[in-house]
Parts: structure tokens; sequence; C-alpha cells
RNA sequence: GGGGGCGUAGUUAAGAUCGGUUAUAACGCCGGCCUGUCACGCCGGAGGUCGCGAGUUCAAGUCUCGUCGCUCCCGCCA
């Protein structure tokens, strides 16, 4: 034992003392290319060249552990409730619609190629006409698209596909798969049942389909109260059938002049133009409004966003899906800044509703917004022809703390369903039939309705660990261009290899 | 495809507004000293293509342009 006066509370160890016996250098190490140690930052690159060295922190070992629970509270569930794990192609076929292929070029078939999954989408559904009615899969998916700090170019899904159920049944009982995450993994029981909130409704109070409802300041809608008024800006947004929506911060804010100035810098990148502004006081108005609009217009505007003296109200005129955009995103710019949201808080929700279709205006026509194999509202059915854009769909998205978790639908079952919405988004039957045609032969075999979801494991192990990237949950991530800085992926391949494939690349590349 | 931030010893940073002698510090590394250390201490030392390339200038880490890498965001991600 070590004496009592040297012991070092300070430290994990201090008060353990090591008696040698025997010391035997079981391996040299040289030394480290920077500090492994939690707090001390070191680039991206050189952290990503020695992964297997920075994988030694122990906030990173404690990412990694925890997402390894996280998967088995997941089997656990899934296995205890009746679900089977199947396993489904990787290399597979391209489709049409949806993220960018990853393709593998055939050696077999020269000219032809695979493409890595996107997602299990249409292997699972098979399953269900199989009647193999609970289906599960942890799997990696892969999509070509431009990164982000939540974004991997692979990553993994928790994929699931029942039979015979409605949305009710698919949301109650992955919803509950959900709350035991939490619980098991870091000892949090999030409040149920979710709350449940319509797309519509989304977007109308929170301007986004992945609200963060850990904060207040909800959007209101105050296009009738101005309407009318001589302020140029809003006459000509409501004339084009913009709108004019706002939200009140609660004093005390503090915000400067330049403060709200900057603020137009926030939504630029979302289209608005800038923003305006109103603050409560005791004796009326101060807004860059004051000039162009009567102080009747501005009490109903404090009335309808529940202003108390010393609130300031933030207002954006300008196309419906602009101003959402802008405003949702300095809901989280100004949450953020005046530290509304408790890192501890989780705060958990049911999207509903979406729309089935949405037009496209880089393909000049109507594009699924889910996926085209994602069922239509039955009520909704007979305006599929007259007037698509209306449709609802069956689809739902669970949200965390305004991150998109996980998302699914009650899938078409029926070929003439499925023919129907093929063709309003422009994909014809012959088309349909050379990229589709095993789904639709399928169909016609007596498939049970079914639907199911499928959760991003990167994403939830961000929201449990508190990670701020996604490279965090990852044992061996990429770049933001998609490079392994470790293993130096994608890298040149012979040409001898090339010719096996049948493929010459061109000067440029 | 577009916008923002960052890039200086092995590492992390300062120096950039206002161009000017030999680019500074901490940690790490190397050598020496120290018989109770635990962020040891003391003495000494090595270590730099200031991301890269042009340009302006008598003179560029510093100014200009381009380019590469990392990163955040928009578009994109059924």
């Amino acid at each position: 034992m070590r004496p009592e006066d040297m012991r070092n509370p300070s430290m994990l160890t201090g008060d353990v003392e090591v008696v040698v016996r025997e010391l035997a250098v079981l391996n040299e190490a040289k030394t480290p290319p920077y500090v492994l140690e939690d707090g001390v930052e070191a680039s991206d690159v050189l952290r990503l060249k020695y992964r297997y060295l920075d994988l030694r922190r122990p906030s990173l070992q404690r990412n990694i552990i925890l997402r390894h629970k996280a998967a088995g509270s997941v089997r656990r569930y899934l296995d205890s409730h009746g679900f089977i794990d199947v396993e489904t192609p990787v290399l597979t076929k391209s489709t049409p619609e949806g993220a960018r292929d990853y393709l593998v070029p055939s050696r077999v078939f020269p000219g032809k190629c695979y493409a890595l999954p996107q997602s299990p989408q249409l292997f699972k559904q098979l399953l269900m006409v199989s009647g193999f009615d609970r289906y599960y899969q942890i799997v990696k998916c892969f999509r070509d698209e431009d990164l982000r700090a939540d974004r991997q170019p692979e990553f993994t899904q928790i994929d699931i596909e029942m039979s015979f159920v409605e949305m009710d049944d698919i949301l109650n009982i992955t919803e509950t798969m959900i709350v035991n995450l939490f619980r098991e993994t870091i000892g949090v029981n999030l409040p149920v049942p979710f709350r449940r909130m319509t797309y519509e409704e989304a977007m109308e109070d929170y301007g986004t389909d992945r609200p963060d409802t850990r904060f207040g300041m909800k959007l209101k809608d105050i296009s009738d109260i101005v309407a009318g008024s001589d302020f140029r800006v809003f006459a000509s947004t409501l004339a084009e059938g913009g709108v004019v929506k706002a939200f009140a911060v609660k004093a005390p804010h503090g915000f400067s002049r330049k403060d709200l100035d900057s603020f137009s810098d926030v939504v630029a990148d979302f289209g608005a133009k800038g923003v305006l502004w109103a603050r409560l006081e005791g004796d009326g108005w101060k807004s860059s409004l004051s000039k162009f609009l009567q102080a009747s217009r501005f009490d109903a505007m404090g009335q309808r966003l529940d202003m108390k003296p010393g609130d300031i109200a933030l207002i954006i005129a300008a196309p419906k899906n602009t101003a959402n955009a802008s405003l949702s995103a300095l809901r989280l710019h100004v949450a953020g800044r005046l530290g509304l949201i408790d890192p501890n808080a989780f705060s958990a929700l049911w999207v509903t509703d979406f729309p089935l279709l949405e037009w496209s205006e880089e393909d000049k026509r109507l594009v699924s917004v889910h996926h085209p194999f994602t069922a239509p509202m039955p009520d909704d059915l007979p305006l599929l022809p007259s007037d698509p854009g209306k449709v609802r769909s069956q689809a739902y998205d669970m949200v965390i703390n305004g991150s998109e978790v996980g998302g699914g639908s009650i899938r078409i079952h029926t070929p003439e369903i499925q023919k129907q919405v093929f063709e309003a988004i422009g994909l014809g039957e012959e088309e349909a039939r050379i990229k589709f045609g095993f789904l639709l032969d399928a169909l016609q075999y007596g498939a049970p309705p079914h639907g199911g979801i499928a959760f991003g494991l990167d994403r939830l192990t961000m929201i449990l660990t508190h990670a701020a990237s996604i490279r965090d949950v990852i044992a061996f991530p990429k770049t933001q261009k998609a490079y392994c800085v470790m293993t130096d992926a994608p890298s040149e391949v012979s040409p001898a290899q090339l010719a096996e494939l049948g493929l010459k690349y061109g000067k440029e590349g």
C-alpha cells in the first residue's frame, strides 16, 4: 500500500501502489504523432490518418462501445418480438429515383454494373411477399451524395418491415424499441407516447419537417395582419402568393442593432432577402417597420405572438418555402445563441401525413417525396390523376432533437396502385417493367399489406453520445469528400484490372 | 455546382489590422542531473518549404490572384 501522505486524490490511480516482481517489454511503441487525450484537438487529417491511435481516446472508445450497446439493444428487442434478421444483397441493381448510386462494374458482363444498395427497400418488401412477416436487418447503405456533419457515404440502417400492419402498429412497436434503446444505453426514459404532428403542422409551426421541440418560439403566419399595408415588401410578397411569418423571442435577449442585422446573413443562404424586427416596449413599438405599419397592426401581431414588453418579433416576408426554411434556420440560430437548448433534454416525436409527391424543378416532373413504393392515403387516392400534389402519403418520420432519425411508410401492395403512382411520376409502363418488373410481378402473387421503417444507427448514436459529428460514432469514417485518409481509398487500380472489366478512363480521370 | 471558416516546428497555438533584423511559446523529442514518482523538477539542445504556385515590392508568414487539403452550410441526400 502506498504511504498515506503520498495518495493523490486528483488521479484515478492515485491510491494504487504497484509492486513490480518481473518486468517484460512485450512490444516497443513509437512516440504517437500527437497527444491522444480528450480535450487535446488535432487536425482531422491527422486524426483520420492515425485512426487506430485516435480510437484510443476515451471519448471515442465510449462512443464506439455505446454504439455496440445500441445495436445490441435493438437486436434483443426485435428478436424478442419475432423479427427475423435476413441479409440482402450488397451487389444489386441500380435503381432510378433517389440518390446517386455507387457502381461496381461487372467482369462477366462487360459494360454492365451492379449498384451498392441505397437501402434494402425492395428486398424487404419481397420478403413480405415471401411470408417473413417480421423482418429486420442492421445493414450498411450507400449513397453517393455530398456529405454533411451527419452524413457519410456509407451508413448503417436499422431496417424493419412488417406484414398485415397499419401505420399505428409500426409507430407503436418501433417507438417502444427507441424508448428501450435510450433506457438501456444511457438510462434516459423518454416520455411516451411520442407527440405526433402532421407534416403540415410541422411546416406551419416550425418551418421544417424535422422540428426541434426542445424549445419554443413557434412560427406564426401574420400575412392576414399585414395584408393591405403600405409596406411594399409585404404587399409584393403577398401579391405573388408569398407569406409573412414571424416568431417572438422572449426578453431578455439583449439583441443589438448589429445582432439584428446579422440575422439577415443567417437567412441569406435560404433565400430570404432580410429579417425585419419589431420590439414591444412599455410605451409602444420600436421596429424597422415603424414608418410603414400602423400601431393597430403591430398590436395584432403582438397578440398573435403572445408578446410581452421587451420581447422582439423576427419577421420574414418571402415565398412560403423560403420563409419557412429561413425562419426555421433563424429559430435554431437564435436558440443556440441564447442557450435555450438544454443539452441534456431529448425531444422525440413523429411527423406524419407527408405529401406523396412534389414538383421537381430540376427534373420538370413530379417526384416521390419518400420513395415510389409509398402508399397514398386511401382518402386522397381519387386526387391522384387530377391533383397529384395534394395527395398525402402513409409516410412517417421519427424526429429527435431536430434530427430525422428514422423514416418509413406503409407500402403499396397492389400492382394497380403501384402502376398509378409510377404513372404520376412519369415512369412509363415499359420503363417501370425494365426497372421494377420483379416488384410488379411479386405484387401479383398475393402480396400482403405491409410497411416498415428504417432508423439511422449513426444518427441515433450521435444523439445518445452528444457527438457533434457522425465521424465520432464510426470507427473508420471518411472525409467530407468521401476519402479515406488512412487507407487512401479510393485509389487507382492497375490497367490490367481495368481491362478485365472492359473499362478505360479518359484523360480527365 | 455555390458560400463561409481553417492551414505557421512532431503537436497545439501566437505572429497577419500596420509588409522590415535571427518567425515566438507551450507540450512533445534528444542529451545531462536528480534515491518517492504520479502534469515530477533543474540544466542544455535539436527541430520550420509559414499547405502549394504565381504576382506586387528593395523586402511577403503578413498584400493580390490561383490552387490543394480539412471543415461547416446551401443545392443534393427517393
